[in-house]
DNA sequence: ATGTGC
């Protein structure tokens, strides 16, 4: 394996060899100087998720891939975990998927946000692994980081994933129809538009992520305390090891800027983490979740023969599932993705993480609407 | 991942 690259991964960890060659591929790069492969890496279309890249003087808009700016926003709830009445809440979140209602333009604004295409978007959480998810407290580990952060153990907390829905799409594609898979000089006229189209996405994402919130709470008639946003597929220039690097990062959360959120899936728990150690030789990046073990078609393929669409929508922690689209049910099903609990110990083991707390699903969102 | 593909 090129000295380039670095896994951060046990011998147990099931990472397949076509994320591992992938990794390889992104290290031959022109200006490509190092790969960091995260325990979730897994194999995405033509360059791996769960991975950290850093270049100097070019930038690969393909391998942070179209969903730029996707993240996790955390917000915590005014709403009692001695008080949650499921049934009441889950006839609460409707209409969710529809286009916002509320101000857009106020909400641009207040970001600072340019125009853009995908305005009417803003607001809807989109498909795939997007969810929103209501969640309790599962344990306290350490106890004086979790109140610094504002936290309390008795409230619910709204997690968050979104990303920047057809805006980050538009970019890639555009770039992609121009340049295929090669890279740019970030110093050339197009490199500086691109790069100024990520921002603006970037930007756009963390707005969506927000407007997301204030719907969801505002459904369920709670208040909500902003407590950290961070996204995972993001392009930024970094010092690592006193160079300036283009850092590229997908599926990979900065470990760089405070406590972050690790997510498992639906079916098991999400870690509040510190990161800590030796963080430049990880460049700056965490596990941004589990990892997808099976890929959509073969989720789908295995799980109709052995569970019921209903069967789903109820988890082994007693929360509920709301999806009524039955592919995505069944294609984002917690058997289809490793065990976050392995992608935790295996960063415990690296030295970079020391966990705050645990939060467990009370009611996940995916999205609503009926299309199948 | 996708104002969702043939």
């Amino acid at each position: 394996m090129s000295e380039k690259i670095r896994i951060i991964a046990s011998e147990q960890a099931w990472i397949e060899g076509e994320a591992v060659q992938q990794l390889e591929n992104t290290a031959k790069l022109p200006g490509m100087q190092r790969a960091v492969g995260l325990p979730d890496l897994h194999p995405g279309k033509g360059a791996p998720i769960g991975a950290a890249f850093a270049s100097e003087e070019m930038i690969y808009p393909y391998l942070l891939g179209n969903d730029i700016g996707c993240g996790m926003g955390l917000w915590q709830t005014d709403l009692k975990k001695n008080k949650i009445k499921l049934d009441k809440m889950v006839d609460k979140l409707t209409g969710l998927d529809d286009q916002y209602d509320g101000d857009i333009q106020a909400v641009l604004a207040s970001h600072d946000l340019a125009p853009s295409p995908a305005d009417p978007f803003l607001g809807t959480i989109g498909g795939g692994n997007h969810f929103v998810e209501l969640q309790k407290v599962n344990e306290v580990v350490d106890q004086a980081a979790f109140s610094e952060l504002g936290l309390d153990k008795k409230r619910l907390v709204l997690l968050v994933h979104s990303g920047s829905r057809g805006l980050g799409e538009g970019i890639l594609q555009k770039h992609v129809a121009a340049h295929k898979a090669a890279g740019l000089v970030a110093d050339s006229e197009e490199g500086r538009e691109y790069l100024a189209a990520h921002d603006h996405a970037l930007k756009w994402a963390k707005a969506n992520r927000e407007t997301i919130s204030s719907r969801f709470l505002a459904a369920l008639r709670a208040d909500g305390e902003f407590v950290l946003d961070l996204p995972h597929n993001l392009l930024t220039q970094t010092e690592i090891c006193g160079e300036k690097r283009w850092l590229h990062r997908k599926g990979a959360v900065p470990a760089n800027g405070g406590p972050v959120v690790i997510p498992g899936s639906r079916g098991s728990l999400t870690y509040l983490v510190a990161p800590v150690g030796d963080l430049e030789n990880a460049l700056f990046s965490l596990a941004h979740g589990a990892g997808r073990k099976w890929q959509r078609s073969a989720s789908r393929d295995r799980l109709r023969k052995k569970f019921s669409a209903d069967s789903l929508r109820r988890t082994d922690f007693g929360s509920r599932v709301i999806c009524e689209d039955k592919n995505l049910l069944y294609e984002e099903a917690p058997q289809a993705y490793k065990k976050i609990d392995l992608v935790i110990n295996d960063l415990l083991a690296a030295g970079l993480i020391e966990i705050i707390a645990t939060y467990q699903p009370v009611i996940t969102y995916k999205r609503r609407t009926r299309v199948d």
